[in-house]
DNA sequence: CTGTTAGCGCATTCAT
DNA sequence: ATGAATGCGCTAACAG
């Protein structure tokens, strides 16, 4: 807060009167090319730069978005922030990142913060512990148009973008039947998440398209820490019959159970073939004998940012934007075309 | 921007003047209790919400630090900014973080946009085409506090974070050298940025302090990503006698190495123990053969925050800080203490 | 304890 | 084409 330099400085400088200074800065047509030209050669001299507070609070807009992620430091999300943070700069808007880490309470507090600020309008992606609403319903009677990512809540009126979990867990497993798996294990997550619950929904689908019976000793379920995946596969042998496909809901569980299988000598994916959910970088380095399915972080802030520019520009507007759920499909990678079981 | 409710909507259904309505929602002394309880009711009830653009304006503040970084998807960098956020969090303060997706003139941009927004400080990492420093420049002379971390310039007076890569190239060399490894082979990265002729350097040091020569052909330099540690690999196997230990200046490449190897039928870490630079959390998870050299990113960004924060508040002091450079040590990560060369 | 007055820096309306 | 006046929403100095 040092630049002290102000409109009126230049004004001074150059006796004449404020407005005009203010009216060149802003380019308008309504000042004659040779004051515009005097007063920009002062700005300069002077260091002058413009105090975007107080043209804001004049002009009652911020150009500012905030965002609540649950971490930043977690490759799915700061992937979704790139993507954002492009199409908001594009756009000549500033973005505001918090993290919630998963607080509830964390979470409420940026919120407010948030609205404090006058962003114009907020993404987010709720915490784990987020199981009551009152501050997302605040901002939307307050409102300001929000929209959800990823992890969202079911709120009248409000859209979100999401990845097509159900789609991916079906592709993943219908994946693992076309290459002749019989009997597939299934890794799942903590069922209060809907993305596990849709996950493990299209995992079902895609057997009984199949008219493959479901066993729900096949399917196990963990916080998919590496060790779970272990201990899930090691499950898994345990079976009476021979398990010859695993479709992990994330990458680390399906790492161990990698890690786990290869050191009990079985074969990776000759004896069994694994296809897992894509959170981190990781899978794509790790070995090509697993299959993953990509998560398109980037393109989904991509998406929820132009989505939620236009909400706010249609903001003023009597009726809104129908809500409407952007679903994106996440993409089988394989790296190793031979990949086959049996 | 539609919570239009003002201090003065309050204190006129209260029928009070606006400026003890302030002070009520400041929680000054100087208000009775009772007009308080009076006045925060009706805020509730109006749904106020204090604006902040105004406060800070006339308050001259805006408790918020500028970030920019190269790219926030890198692990790395998350990382950091997590600890910055933290930090700031804690003290109050809002962060805008910003990319400069290595580019020199989205850099440049990005200060004079931190700058309008008044932000009280900034923490930057230069983009890898930053070799022009005027707008760096200007934020000194402007009296901007800010400060580097990881990457940096030689600017006088302003303070930098950073990691010890000399430290670290020493420490994984050594550690080689004291498990019984004999020819040490090193990936290398461009040899404009300072991190990797650093950790080079270290890795001299070590050789020299052990008494073992320098071979300038088990130094191999390249971008580092996943095939250019597999070509280096080859490079090494194709010499005239045993390469039997290898650090990495990053881990990308260590894997495409270890990949190779074990393809080849070395093993890892029996006839050659590899140690690479953490750049992302693959490494933790991918084999127990490979030892890395930790990169306490959230570290750093606590570090860097809490010098930023301190600048801050002593900046309008005559006598400025002295610039001091903070150097942290990365610290070497075994995940399997049977590790042996020979 | 509360009201009055003033102004942060800027953009805009209304004059001229 | 320029100047004068007004106020965005808030806080602070100064009364009383």
């Amino acid at each position: 807060m040092e630049n002290k330099t102000t409109i009126h400085d230049i004004a001074k400088a150059l006796k004449i009167d404020a407005s005009t200074v203010s009216r060149a800065l802003n380019n308008s047509p309504r000042v004659s090319q040779k004051t515009k030209e005097r007063i920009m050669a002062k700005a300069n001299e002077l260091g002058y730069q413009r105090n975007l507070l107080a043209s804001n609070l004049r002009k009652n807009v911020t150009n500012t978005i905030g965002v609540i992620v649950p971490r930043i430091s977690r490759h799915f999300f700061s992937s979704v922030i790139s993507g954002i943070e492009e199409t908001a700069y594009d756009a000549g808007y500033n973005v505001i990142i918090c993290q919630s880490l998963e607080q509830l309470k964390r979470e409420r507090k940026l919120v407010e913060t948030l609205l404090a600020n006058r962003v114009e309008g907020v993404l987010l992606s709720v915490s784990m512990e987020t199981d009551e609403f009152d501050h997302l319903l605040h901002m939307k009677n307050n409102g300001t148009p929000f929209l959800f990512f990823d992890r969202h809540c079911e709120i009248e009126g409000i859209s979100s973008v999401l990845i097509d979990d159900f789609q991916g867990g079906f592709d993943a497993t219908e994946h693992l039947i076309l290459n002749g798996c019989k009997n597939i294990g299934h890794f799942s997550g903590p069922q209060e998440l809907a993305i596990y619950r849709n996950r493990t929904a299209g995992y079902r689908k895609a057997l009984e398209k199949h008219k493959i019976p479901y066993r729900p000793e096949l399917v196990v379920r963990s916080s998919l820490m590496e060790n779970d995946g272990a201990e899930g596969a090691k499950t898994l042998l345990s079976l009476p019959y021979k398990v010859d496909g695993l479709f992990s809901a994330n990458d680390i569980a399906a790492i161990g159970a990698m890690k786990y299988f290869k050191n009990e000598g079985v074969k990776v994916p000759d004896d069994i073939a694994i296809v897992g959910f894509s959170n981190e970088p990781v899978s794509g380095i790790i070995d090509p004998s697993l299959t993953t399915m990509d998560q398109p972080g980037f393109q989904i802030g991509q998406i929820a940012t132009k989505l939620l520019l236009e909400e706010i520009s249609n903001a003023p507007n009597a009726n809104p934007i129908l809500a409407k759920t952007k679903i994106l499909k996440s993409s089988l990678i394989e790296r190793d075309s031979s990949r086959k079981c049996n």
